[in-house]
DNA sequence: TTTGCAATGTCATTTTGATGTCACTTGAGT
DNA sequence: ACTCAAGTGACATCAAAATGACATTGCAAA
């Protein structure tokens, strides 16, 4: 999954971007309200990670901030105290769970599960479009009777495209939503990413998947619609 | 999106130009009012994105002017310093919203972004004109249940005619608001760009949807529109 | 620690495809 | 019929994307 976790303190966010990092997900860690609410400008997440008390903006006011941009992610909030008022304040502004500190990262890592599980995309651990079912326990397609296996980059990918199968990605986005913020590449890694893919895709004998729209960006090839070649 | 930047710097403009436009924009990159003033008269835009600081005029007289000059797209003002009075002079002025310089660029492609999507053609993702619906996610025309793909330029010629399906769009008019300032073509390229989004359309099975006026420029034939200029 | 291997990023080069240009044809208005 | 605007076919161009060769990273087994 996609996070992004705010917190101000680096002796705690460091260890937590590391442990959810370990558990396969992207998470992009900033200090600051100000910082996230850039972010998740320009960047799709499937959850937020926030601490309660922050410099500047508070975490209430940030989780605020997202719901009124019309962003849809859950936001676990972490609280300093379980007292009944923040756990309340908190969800008026549209927490949807919250954590006691210090941070016990299994349960955090638990919840993150729970909350990702809320994705209205994923049925069970399979995401399915026409003959094409992406598997989340052990990282390979199906197509039909055959399946393979995808490296960590090719499964995001396909998971995105498989998200919104008619949708055409621009570059762009695809460049800030598969690398976490400030590791982005510096050269056509993406190009790659998708050439990659598609190797493995051909070996299941479904062959172009994925269509190049030129100059705009990639979508996945559906039947129903008229090939953009009239020449 | 179709952008007027206007930036006396250089090292500034040109990056911002350069972003906006992988972002999938149109821009109009001038160094000063006046040349900006030059082309809003000629040319129509989405979205102002202005210098405070200007050689001669200046941003706040450049909105100021744009305003009574009754051009209603959105200003965004790039200001040096994050001061209440500037804010206030000007949000007076006309403008929409502002950004600190130096410019965060994800931060102003997501500005850019929520305002454009102020504009009050496009419902949602899609634009309807009768049977016929432009999808912005997928950049396809739907007619009935077809549809097809097409290229962005012809998607955006789409989009202008269907934002007045009414009105009869010279080509010098054309030429200009689908050309970026400096590199419109110098040929019948609109020709061949009607010419080829015809042929997609065509495929759709609706017959003459873009209709030629001799002498005039081209427009939308809509079957529930009686057409006023058939002798 | 070292070694090996798979995943991924970078550079250089080729290929592709959308779009522009030229040349000519068609057709509308007079 | 004449004239000029628009349509159309063939082709050129150039940026975007694909690809090959290779470097680097990171993890895992020895």
């Amino acid at each position: 999954m996609r996070l992004l976790l705010v917190e101000d303190d680096p002796a705690q966010r460091l260890p937590l971007q590391i442990a959810l990092r370990q558990a396969g997900h992207m998470v992009d860690a900033v200090p600051d309200a100000e910082t996230a609410e850039g972010l998740w400008l320009s960047k799709d997440y499937d959850l937020l990670i926030v601490d309660w008390m922050l410099p500047g903006r508070s975490g209430i006011e940030l989780c605020r901030r997202y719901r009124q941009a019309s962003k849809g992610a859950p936001v676990l909030m972490l609280t300093a105290k379980d007292t009944t008022a923040d756990t309340v304040a908190g969800l008026d502004a549209g927490a949807d769970d919250y954590l006691v500190k210090p941070v016990d990262v299994l349960e955090l890592l638990a919840r993150v599960r729970a909350l990702g599980r809320r994705s209205p995309y994923w049925l069970g651990d399979c995401l399915t479009v026409g003959d094409l079912q992406l598997d989340l326990m052990t990282l390979t397609v199906h197509y039909r009777d055959q399946q393979v296996m995808l490296a960590a980059q090719e499964f995001r990918l396909m998971e995105m495209l498989m998200r919104q199968p008619q949708r055409v990605f621009s570059r762009e986005y695809l460049e800030a939503n598969l690398w976490e913020w400030g590791s982005e590449p510096e050269s056509n890694a993406l190009s790659r990413l998708v050439y990659r893919l598609r190797q493995r895709l051909s070996s299941l004998g479904c062959g172009d998947v994925i269509t190049t729209v030129h100059g705009l960006g990639y979508r996945l090839h559906l039947s129903g619609l008229t090939d953009a070649s009239a020449g």
